[in-house]
Formats: C-alpha cells, sequence, structure tokens
DNA sequence: ATGCTATGTAAACAGTTGGCGACTTAGGCC
DNA sequence: GGCCTAAGTCGCCAACTGTTTACATAGCAT
C-alpha cells in the first residue's frame, strides 16, 4: 500500500479550504478571493482578466497552504487549484515558488508589524499577540504566525524569518525594560523570546495538535493565562530575580 | 535560475551533521552509528554486515534529518547517505518512507514517557521538560519534542502524535490539581496545554528562529524563567483566579 | 565444498514536481 | 475594423522521489 500524497478537502472553521477538485466547479469563471463561488461564474462563462484579483487569489491559496502544510508539502498545483487559477501564473506573478512563499512571508510580516504605537508596553504587546492567536472577525485563524514557522530553505526567505523574529524579541525585550549593552538587563532579552516561543507554540499546537482545549479556545480564554505567563516573564517580581 | 532543493551541509553545536556526501567518505565501510567515521574502516575495507547496527544508523540519520528538516523536505536518500547505507535497506527495513517516521516517532515517544515517577507534581513534569529542552550529556540535542511537531500527513503517525499530546496534557493537568469531568478545575487543562506550549515553542525556535539567547541558552539558563511560566500557570494563585 | 539465507548493492521504474516556451485570447486604443 | 499588449492556457520536460526488482556476496550450517 502506498501512501500517497493526500489532496485533503480542507473544511476549516470557516471553510478555510474549498474541496480539492476546485478545478471542475471553478474554472472557467473569475477567481475569487475568498469563500464559496459566487453565484456570477456560470460554468461556461467568460473567463475574466485581472491581474491584481489573480495576484490576491494565488497569494490567498498559498497562505493557507503554505502555513497549513509546510513549504515542502504543497506544491503550486495545489496553490493553483485552490485559487482556481492556472499553474503557469504562479511563474508568472511571482518568478517561482519560492518567490511566491516570500511574498506570503513579507505580506505577514507587514501584518503583524502594522500597529506600532511608538511606545511600546509588555501589555501592548500581549494584546498584539492575542489577536494573531485567536480568530479574526472573518473567522478565520491568523496565518502570519504559523507562516514564520514553516520554513522553505531557502536564503532570503530564511532571513526574512530571523530577521522578523529578532525584531519582535527586541520589541518585546525593550518594552520589558531591556537595554542594549546592558548587562544588567541581560536576562530579559532571554525572557523576552521565551515569551515570543510561548506565542508560537500556542498558534502551532493551536493548529496541529489536536487539543481540544487548546485549538478551541477563544482570545478571551487565552487572555488571562497568556497574561500571568507574560506577567511571570516580563514584569519585575517584587523579590528581585535574576 | 531554478532554486533547487539545498542538500545542506550540518555542522551542529556538536555536529549534528556531517557533510553532505557522505558517501564518498564513508562507503565502503561499515555504518557507523555516532561521531566522525570510525578510524577502522579503511576505504577499501570489506562492507561487514550487521543489521540491527544499520537499523539503528537509519533510525538514528532519519531522527535528525525529520526533526531537522521536517518530513516532506527530507528525501530518503538524504536520510541513507547521512547513515552511511544502501536506500533500499529504508525500504526492507522500514518498508517505507512513513515507517520509518513512524519508527522514529514511536521510539522519540518512548523516551520522552520513560521516567514515570507514578506521582506526578508539576516540579517533577518541568524537571522533565527542561531536561528535553537542553543539550544531551552527548553533546547532542534531543530531537524527541521536536520530532513530535514534525507532521507527516499519515494517518497513523498523526495519531501517535496526538495520542502523546494529550496524554502529557493530561499528566501536567493532572499534576495541577485537574480531576476529569470536574468543571472546577476544567480551567486548568488549558493551562496544562498551554505549558506544553510553551516547551514546543521553545523547542522550535532554539532550532530554527536563529535567536542566539535562547538557542544558546543552557539547561540552567532556561530553568529560572520556565519555572515562572509554569508557577505562574499551574500552582494556584494567592488570589483566586479562574 | 555445497547450498541457503540474511544482508547489501545497483539499476531502473513509475509517478510527481517545478518550471518553461509556444500559443491563444480578451480588451482597450487608434 | 485592425492592432497591440497584457493575461491566461496548454503541453512538455528534465529532474527528483519513493519504491521495486534483479543481482551479488558474506557468513553459516551441513
Amino acid at each position: 500500500m502506498i501512501a500517497r500524497k493526500s489532496k485533503h478537502v480542507y473544511i476549516g472553521s470557516a471553510g478555510l479550504y474549498r474541496g480539492g477538485e476546485r478545478k471542475d466547479a471553478m474554472t472557467p469563471g473569475m477567481p475569487t478571493i475568498d469563500a464559496a463561488p459566487s453565484e456570477s461564474d456560470a460554468p461556461g462563462g467568460v473567463r475574466q482578466r485581472d491581474a491584481a484579483n489573480t495576484r490576491q487569489c494565488l497569494l490567498q491559496a498559498a497562505r493557507r497552504r503554505f502555513a497549513h502544510d509546510g513549504y515542502a508539502a504543497t506544491t503550486v498545483r495545489d496553490i493553483a487549484t485552490d485559487a482556481g487559477v492556472n499553474v503557469a501564473l504562479i511563474n508568472r506573478y511571482f518568478t517561482s515558488k519560492e518567490g511566491l512563499f516570500e511574498a506570503c512571508l513579507t505580506r505577514a510580516v507587514e501584518e503583524l508589524d502594522r500597529p506600532i504605537p511608538e511606545s511600546d508596553t509588555v501589555e501592548l504587546m500581549l494584546q498584539t499577540m492575542l489577536r494573531h492567536l485567536a480568530e479574526l472577525p472573518s473567522g478565520e485563524h491568523p496565518l502570519g504566525l504559523l507562516l514564520l514557522l514553516r520554513s522553505s530553505g531557502d536564503e532570503s526567505a530564511e532571513r526574512i524569518r530571523r530577521n522578523t523574529f529578532r525584531h519582535f524579541a527586541e520589541r518585546l525585550a525593550a518594552a520589558a525594560g531591556w537595554r542594549p549593552d546592558d548587562a544588567e538587563t541581560e536576562h530579559l532579552m532571554l525572557r523576552a523570546q521565551i515569551a515570543l516561543s510561548v506565542g508560537f507554540g500556542i498558534v502551532l499546537l493551536r493548529t496541529t495538535s489536536g487539543l481540544e482545549a487548546l485549538s478551541s479556545a477563544s482570545a478571551g480564554d487565552l487572555a488571562g493565562p497568556l497574561g500571568d505567563v507574560f506577567a511571570a516573564l516580563l514584569e519585575p517580581a517584587p523579590d528581585a530575580r535574576p
């Protein structure tokens, strides 16, 4: 018995994925960014042309696949099918599979880094993390953090990843009082990185461990425990702690 | 320019991997389980036969590859080359790539579950986790936790993964006072799963994020912060916490 | 030695994958 | 209309991947 690659059909909480053999259902219509195929695209209809839209569709589909299955496990054909788009267009718009992944990563980093309220506090960073752990208003899980964990092996993508990690670690550490070259506060960097680990660990186990309580927890459910963790790690304790 | 699969050369902290083109250096000698090729295997020497040994070599090499690169990204030829063994032997001894992965997973679970001191305490679980986060006496990083995060997509392997997660979550939760079907202690399950996330998050970021402080931290360095986290999550706080 | 089996080797196979080049066509502009 | 370019399609390929098959041989019992 050969364990063939699973062409799984995702039925996420809010329809993360539509069925596998999208091609039959979609083409030749206009690629749609989200949810069910729009009513308007008749099966025999005319393929409309909209470069920006197809680009977005590809990005969206790629984000989901990459985040969920990892880089190596997803094929460009998977992505194209999900997006309801011809495979060759991936290379047209993103040069290569690596290019597409890098585009996903870049967009994810932008999303994660958007709210920079100048003065960081541990509390604010905690809320940002919470927002990216839990469900979006649209009902979809945020994929940015997850994407950051899916390495492609490509050098330039890897650099983006590492820079992002370092950037957030430093922001978090700084919010907790860490200052560069200050040996006195050096331990805070490690603690900030551990705090970061918590977030990534949660997002990973939420999506891949099958732990019921964790994967179904809402932002509100996580707020309490996660607040305790951040406080224990980064808030100066009453009794001095090396 | 085609982004070819990187046949990287691992030079781990304690020589996790030896160079990529092992075949030239190793064959035809006896496959060796660890470290540098033993002095005794002359290049023109006779290939010795030792099924148990080659099995172990394959397992070891597979563990490293799977844990480090993920299931999909590692090829059976990679593993065979690392182990200094013919590719076909993977299928002989483990039926398939999936079988080999499952064997790795099973062994990892055994290692993780070894010390069951009957009565679990949060403190003991913390120490167990610490032991699997930090370096082994041999100088190698423990790969068990990491392997648990690398899904193969195979149904039976996935079941092992999930059962292991659930098992440890319940052990940890129980150690903190959780009792099945006791709504009063239900919140402890979520907290235990978050505590688990911390461990997995750390092991993941230690190996893939390039965060210096974290990846070079010793068990002793982690003990303090991690102890704080576990305490904040699982030790009953003086002021009641829902 | 003779045979037998466990072990190991080499080559090939069938399916998949990412990428590319030649082609078609929609839609705007003159 | 005629033309042009961007957008999309189609078929192919070379490389790679997991697996199998046919073959070689070491070690051992007889």
